[in-house]
RNA sequence: GGCUCCAUGGUCAAGCGGUUAAGACAUCGCCCUUUCACGGCGGUAACACGGGUUCGAUUCCCGUUGGAGUCACCA
């Protein structure tokens, strides 16, 4: 048997990772089985509805490569695939009264004030009450009366009290809840509209999917959907939850300042193909020891039953690694191409901008790394002469200015003013005065960018400054320290 | 609090009865180097605890502890 596995988010903003996460294993699922990857929009919840968040679930799925083979924008013979468009076909509200006619559901006309008074305990802020089934005992002229008069009402499950609920995990295995703990959940809502309960089951079903993957957080309400299957005497579906998400704190990952979301981390400077290959080992690892992965070396190497049961910690500095080893795997014009806004931020003069692209490229590990890294072309910044000194180097404030100074008139009469022939010119001064390179290198580099680290090396930063700039900063270095040594 | 799930270094994790308990990130040290970074080499660091089962438990079972999830006319 084919395959089928759904997404089916709804539309109420940017794509949580987690969910985003959940996409990828059930787009990855299917696509390793060679089965079919669908989308379905949940958008039951009228109030928690956002205008275009429909779009950036179609533009994330389409930009990590997640294409689906069914959605509303591609039929596949189970539409609609709009929730909201089903509901117009009356198929929730025909297998609620299926379930009504069973005995498994029933009219509820309790109101506001009547479910408030059965609230009875209240945990960590969180009102807890369990229905006490009071419009199961109401009699058929009853419900009769109440719908003719126009009485709001709500279809519920109609749940044992006895016995237990049994149903299959494929990473968990057998769950057993006792009914009791079973409340008798609302199917249909006073609006008319499904719950997500409700419309995930019939939609799951008569959509034909064959593995429902989805978080672990539903793993305490799926006795109530294989309820749901019991009733309607059909056969569930294989269930794959998948372990939560935590941030660092080991809690549900929620809004953190952005990162908690595929949008905010692109805002972030990080690649697609990081994020997806990140998230990809959150809750499941390789057979092989490998870390980098292609979207189709992981299709290739999907084994669901790797997936691990215990939550995965979303780890913001490991990801900035792996983003890293993403940008120096970079061909240059790819990368030149996400690189020069944040360089043209930091820089307004006219350098080579793809020459201190080069230098930074295996430099950074995320894009915004750049400003800060190559801020010192643009303007000296104010230093301390303490810079001067560097004891591996052997170098202080009186061995600098003497450099300097002997280093400056070379300098000046040099044509060539290339970091091949600047290296030449300074090698031959090292030569002479019989020292160490750095012992030259560190007051000439210290001089020209006034920063303790910088992208590149002494005379690369002189040529990409230029000859009039640089002599500026050096002779500015000279004052400098005369003053000091004074 | 009830219910459910989970439990290998700080983090991601391999392991699926017998191993010197992998690897990666982070961290530390050394080397390299035109500082730093990159790169190379190496170090520190883990089976939560207590009972069983077994010739033998990180691995299987039970309990304890700890953590998480869930308990909506939200998904």
């Amino acid at each position: 048997m084919k395959i089928r596995t759904r997404y089916a988010p709804s539309p109420t903003g940017r794509m949580h990772v987690g969910n985003l996460r959940s996409a990828l294993y059930e787009f990855l699922i299917a696509k390793h089985a060679g089965g079919d990857f669908m989308l379905r929009i949940e958008d039951t919840d009228q109030g928690r509805y956002v205008e275009g968040a429909t779009e950036i679930i179609y533009r994330t799925l389409k930009t990590t490569g997640l294409i689906h083979d069914e959605g509303p924008d591609k039929d596949g013979g189970y539409g609609p695939y709009v929730q909201s468009e089903r509901i117009k076909t009356g198929i929730y509200m025909k297998y609620a009264k299926e379930l009504i006619d069973k005995g498994e559901a029933y009219y509820c006309f309790c109101d506001k004030e009547r479910l408030a008074s059965l609230k009875t305990e209240v945990v960590e802020g969180k009102e807890i009450s369990i229905y006490d089934k009071h419009c199961l005992s109401l009699s058929k002229e009853e419900v009769e009366a109440n719908l003719a008069a126009g009485k709001p009402f709500v279809i519920r499950q109609n749940n044992p009290s006895e016995g237990s609920t049994t149903f299959h995990d494929e990473l968990y295995g057998d769950i057993t809840v006792e009914n009791a703990e079973l409340d008798d959940m609302i199917l249909i809502k006073s609006d008319g509209f499904p719950t997500y309960n409700f419309a995930n089951v019939v939609d799951d079903h008569t959509m034909n999917i064959t593995h429902v993957v989805r978080g672990n957080e539903y793993l305490s309400s799926s006795p109530k959907y294989t309820r749901l299957y019991d009733a309607f005497g059909w056969e569930p579906p294989k269930y794959i939850h998948l372990p939560l998400v935590t941030d660092e704190n080991h809690k549900k990952l929620a809004k953190r300042g952005g990162s908690e979301s595929f949008e905010g981390l692109l805002e972030q400077g990080f690649l697609t193909e990081a994020i997806v290959n990140f998230i990809a080992l959150l809750g499941w690892s390789p057979e092989e020891n490998r870390e980098i992965f292609s979207l189709d070396e992981l299709i290739r190497e999907f084994d669901y039953h790797r997936i691990s049961k215990s939550p995965a910690v979303f780890d913001m500095v490991k990801l900035r690694w792996m983003n890293g080893e993403y940008i120096k795997a970079m061909d240059f014009d790819a990368f030149y191409e996400k690189a020069e806004p944040y360089l043209k931020k930091a820089l307004t003069k006219e350098y080579d901008l793809k020459k201190i692209a080069a230098m930074v490229k295996t430099r950074i590990e995320v894009f915004p790394d750049i400003p800060e890294l190559v801020d010192f072309f643009e303007r000296l910044p104010e230093y301390d002469t303490a810079m001067y000194t560097h004891k591996k180097m052997k170098t202080n404030v009186q061995s600098s200015l003497e450099v300097l100074r002997e280093v400056l008139p070379l300098l000046e009469k040099q044509e060539d003013y290339t970091n091949d022939a600047l290296y030449e010119t300074l090698s031959k001064y090292v030569a002479e005065k019989g020292c160490k390179n750095g012992y030259v290198m560190w007051p000439i580099r210290t001089a020209v960018s006034g920063k303790q680290t910088t992208p590149a090396g002494a005379t690369e930063i002189m040529e990409v400054l230029g000859k009039e700039e640089s002599l500026n900063r050096i002779r500015q270095g000279i004052r400098m320290l005369e003053t000091v040594v004074s």
